[in-house]
Order: structure tokens, then sequence, then C-alpha cells
DNA sequence: ATGAAAGCGCTAACAA
DNA sequence: TTGTTAGCGCTTTCAT
């Protein structure tokens, strides 16, 4: 593979010359200049970016590590991180866990031994972080996004998910459902304890008080969804209205609907965080809790590029996203809905 | 951050030494091995790639590249391909191009003065391959991925798209329908030339003579088999069934057909490429020329690797992956199939 | 079994 | 304005 070695003799100047051209580090007379330009392209030179980022001690690389690809929420938050580091001339490069942490281990060390300049980070679900914390200690920027790592002090782009559950019941319970259920992801995941108080808080200002028995735990899988829609709806005195905390569950809840000859938003309401069901054409629509993940991703490579530039010094950050309430057919105003006794007797 | 000679004086021996213990090089007594370890935990040492990498001349880095993150065909190749690397001690970097040829250009590029020892590569949609010539040119191993560049001889896995075409139509056929309208991707695409192909091969065995008039060409996005399924459903003699060319637009010519309220398979039956609309739980189940999209990545990493390595050697190789058909609801035999005429008049 | 030292391709300080 | 050269952190040959 060409070397700039052989460039310069190619084009009859010092090493030090066709640095200087690439660069624009120093003035290189026009007539020198377009020799090497000349040698460079004829040679089809591409500067050894090892050998460049050894001697300056930075790689303009940026690792991206996600839990799982298969997971819609995530291509649109690389899409966001992609587009803002190409404009500043970083390159991202994306590995997936499978939301194992031994492969998030793996990941993180082979980043770190590739020196790159930081790593974005949507931590996989486990309480064991000590790679991460080993990272952060030897300097490595690391920008947190979706999840915060447990007791590690990052930088952090997450949703503002109180905000978001406290939104979803207030607008249920002013289209008249006030037995609202709730599937939620597992009680570990701060995603989900702060839905679940956004939720509490809608149902305290509204003076409904809450009651464990309407809350229920999933796995965030879509089979749990299923599961769980299908044990709340076949119960005797089923709820106004479910709220789903994340949008794989609710294409769950969405089959068992539709296997129980259910309607929506008829017999009963629903809601749900992200986007999954959107996309499809189907009914019904669903009332939903977008994560503006385009702008996540945007906004979490931007505070690591100023990080590892030094435009953003002191303390760690942590950045709220507004989710945004997108109300569609699932969640219309029912008449029957305000005196559903009468109807269901 | 840490280098090897910190590790070296630490442990009280040579660098030498200590890469030797690190890559099993050569033997080092077990006292020395001790040291050597500890001196690395202690230090959270973690080598230096780029400089082992300018060294030895390889990276055990792989580069790839797809058109669209947010197409679900691509997350499941992406995980095939980074199982086997991962397995084969490589590290798989993933980038998109957005389908735009400029983006891969630089990315190739970028890769390239990285020093991947490959690239796994789904090639954007474009006539402009000099970039993809020049990286072979310059003996960096190319992989191609669901579509060969045109003009430039690498290794590709595609998959077998003329037997998709027959396999689909054949059911059909067979299934009681005989006027059957294609919605195809682009005519510029490989992909849809070879799947037209396959879908004339069984007409002709079957004695039916194909007619361009039940063949439409869209962009292959969700708008265009909207768009192209209320077309061809207003037509006053509607066919008996569509084959779709992709999932993609398979979701668009469903939702023409609810508008439309058409039913399906009673009014019309469909069958589609790809796995798209198949993890929603909504009617109809599509029939399906499915990709077996993680063994494509699979096949994929491994070729590209056995390139690497040197296991693989002599003229670029193509392996066409057999798709398999998933027939449901969507293609199901109707008994007025046979005579819509009656039915219909 | 261990260590000394050259060199991978580049940049940047310094000399000319 | 241009060139010379040391050195980034590692591997590997060659001494010891």
């Amino acid at each position: 593979m060409t070397n700039i070695t052989e460039v310069a003799r190619h084009a009859g100047v010092s090493t030090a010359t066709v640095s200087n051209v690439i660069r624009g580090t120093q003035r290189v007379s026009p007539r020198l200049q377009e020799r090497v330009k000349k040698a460079i392209h004829q040679l089809d030179y591409h500067p050894n970016e090892l050998a460049r980022s050894l001697k300056v001690r930075q790689t303009r690389m940026i690792g991206m590590i996600i839990p799982d690809i298969m997971n819609p929420f995530f291509p649109e938050i690389m899409r966001g991180a992609e587009d803002l580091a190409y404009d500043r001339g970083y390159f991202i490069t994306t590995a997936n866990t499978d939301d194992r942490i031994e492969r998030e281990r793996r990941i993180i060390s082979a980043m770190r031994s590739y020196r790159f300049d930081g790593i974005l980070l949507a931590p996989a679900s486990s309480k064991d972080t000590a790679h991460v914390r080993a990272a952060v200690d030897a300097k490595t920027c690391v920008v947190c996004i979706d999840r915060a790592v447990k007791g590690v002090d990052t930088d952090s782009v997450l949703l503002d998910n109180v905000r978001g559950g406290r939104l979803a019941a207030t607008h249920l319970i002013k289209s008249g459902y006030r037995k609202i259920a709730i599937i939620s992801g597992p009680l570990e995941l701060q995603t989900s304890r702060e839905r679940l108080r956004g939720y509490k808080q809608a149902l305290h200002s509204a003076g409904i008080k809450s009651t464990p028995k309407l809350i229920f735990y999933g796995d965030s899988r879509h089979n749990s969804g299923y599961t769980l829609a299908t044990e709340i709806l076949s119960a005797s005195k089923r709820p106004d209205a479910i709220l789903i905390f994340n949008g794989v569950m609710a294409i769950g809840v969405l089959r068992a609907l539709q296997e129980m000859k259910i309607s929506c938003p008829g017999d009963i309401a629903l809601a749900a965080f992200d986007r999954v069901a959107l996309d499809h054409p189907f009914h019904p629509q669903l009332t939903a809790i977008e994560q503006p993940s385009y702008e996540i991703g945007a906004k979490a490579a931007g505070l690591l590029i100023d990080r590892i530039e030094g435009k953003l010094t002191g303390p760690p950050t942590t950045t709220r996203i507004r989710p945004t309430l997108s109300i569609r057919e699932s969640s219309e105003v029912q008449p029957q809905s305000l005196n559903r006794q009468t109807k269901d007797h």
C-alpha cells in the first residue's frame, strides 16, 4: 500500500511537504501543491490513519454501542449521531451488544484499544458496570444514551420519562378514562420507574388514587405485552385504558386485542411509548409518547464531540429530551367511557 | 494512556517480554508471566492497536457498509456478520450510506485509510462504482451483499432472485391464481430484473403468457406500493393476485387494500418478498419469499475473512442464497378464484 | 528465556 | 518555503 514516502518521491518533494499539502498545516507553494496532488491522485494514495492517529493521539473515530439493533428505536438514533458526526469530521462506528454485558465489555475494550476518541453508549441492562467506570477513569469520553449507567458519572442524554408518563396519563384522564392500567418494563430499569412516577403524578393531580393492581411488569419484549394484555383483558372488571411503556410490547397488546376481538378505542383505550407500531397502516393507530430519536442521537454526538474537543468542560451533564404526545385513534374520547358501568352491565 | 513501556517497567521486564506474554508469541517463564499479567491488570493496560496494526499490517477490523439502516432487512444481516466475525476474532464496524453514493465513497475511503482488513458492502444504488473498483485494485478485500457492483469483480453473496420469483409465482399459479400482477422495484436494479425473470419462467412453465401490462415499477419505497396498488385495484378488470418485490412496498399495498375495503385473499391474493410486514399481528398474514438474512450476513463475513486470511484464493465467487417460501393467509386457495368471472359479474 | 533496538507511516519541531 | 529527523507504541529479529 502506497505510503507518504512514495508520494513524496513521486512528486519530488519531502514527506513533510506532502503532509503539509494534505493537512494544510503550513503554506506550500502552488507549484509543489500541484505536483503533490497529482501524485496523490495517480497513486490513489490513502494516508495511513493508523500512523497518523498514533502520532497525533487522536483518531477522529467515535464508537457507538447499542444493545439491540433490531429494536427500531436505535437506527434513528444512529442516524442522528452519524449525521452530526459526519459534519464535524468524525467517523462513527457502530457495534451491537445483543444486550449481553460480556459483549459490551469486549466492545468497549476493543474501542479503547483502537483509541477511539469517544464512545456513545446505550448501555446493556446489567448492574455490572465496572468496565464503563474503567473507561471513564482512563479519560475516555463517554456519553450515555437512553439510560444512564448506574454508579458511573457520565454525560447522558435521556428521555424525560417522568414527563412522558405524566403526559400520557393526563391525556387519557382528560379523554375520560379513569381506570388506567400500565404495562411497564422491568422495575429494574430506571426508565420504567420514571415513567411510572409520571403516571402517578398525573393520577394524583386528577385526584385518582393509584393502585398497584393496575400495574403490570413485562420484560420489554413483544410477548410479554401479549401475555399481560390477555390477562388484563380477560379480567372480570376491565380497565378503561392501557398505557404501555414501550412500542415493542404495544405490538403484542394489539395482537391480544385482535385475537380477543376487543375493539379499540371502543372497548378499551390504548397509549404507548415509542413509535414502533406507527409505520404500519393498520387500525387502530396508536396514541403515542414519541421519542425524538434522531434528535437524541444528534444531541449525544454533539455533546461527545464537544467533550473530545475540550469545548465542554466541567462535571458531567444530563440532558433530558422532551417526548411529544401524538394523539391518535386509540385514545379517542368515547361517550360511553364516561359511564362505562351502564354499558358494561 | 498507559503504554507497553510503562507496563514493562512496572513488571521489571523488557517490552519484548510484555509483548510475548500478551500475544503468546514466545515462551516466557511463569514467574515473569505472572508479574507482567499483574502489571497489566493493575495499570488497566489496553495495548495500543494503532501501533500494533501499523507494525503488523493488519487491523482485524472489518467494515460493513449498508445503504439504509432503517430497512429491517439489514439489521439481521449485521447480526449474522457480527456473530461470525466475533468468533473469528474480528471486530465489525458498521456505517450507513443513506443510499447516497458520495457517502459511500467517503466511508470506503475512510475505511481504507484506517486500513480495515476488509469490507462488507451492500452497495448504494448507483452506477458510479469507481471508488469500489479502486479499493479492489488496491487489494482491499471486498465482499458484496444483496447486490453486486456493476463492472467490478468481487466476491458476492446474493439472494437467488430468479428462484425467488419463480417460487412465488409458481405458488400463486398452483393456488389457482392466473392473472398475477407484479409490483417490482426499479428495472435498474438487478434484483428486480432477476425476480422478474423467475416470474416469467413460472408463467411460461404453466403455459400462461406474460403481459407487460401486469408489471408495475415502483421505487422500492412504501408509498409507491400504495400508489401502484391503488391503481391496480381500481382498474376495471382486476388481477387475481399481486406479487410484490419487497416488503416495504408490501406495507403500502396493504394500506391501499384496507382503504379500499378490499379483502385478501377474498378479493385478491398477495405475496411479497421479505419479511417486513410479518412481525405485525395484523391480517392478512402475508405469504412471503423470505431471505435468510442472518445466514447471508454470516456467509459474507466468512467469505471475507477467508479471503483476508488467504484461506480462499482464486477468482471472485458468487454465492446464491436460496430464499424460502412461507405460505400464509394472503394466498390461500379461493374456490371462487378458479372462476372469478362468475363471481365478479 | 530475556533484552536491545530497528522500523511500521506519519507529524511537527527545527534547521536550512 | 522546504527538508531533515525524532518519536508515537508496538512487534520481531538478533544477541545474549
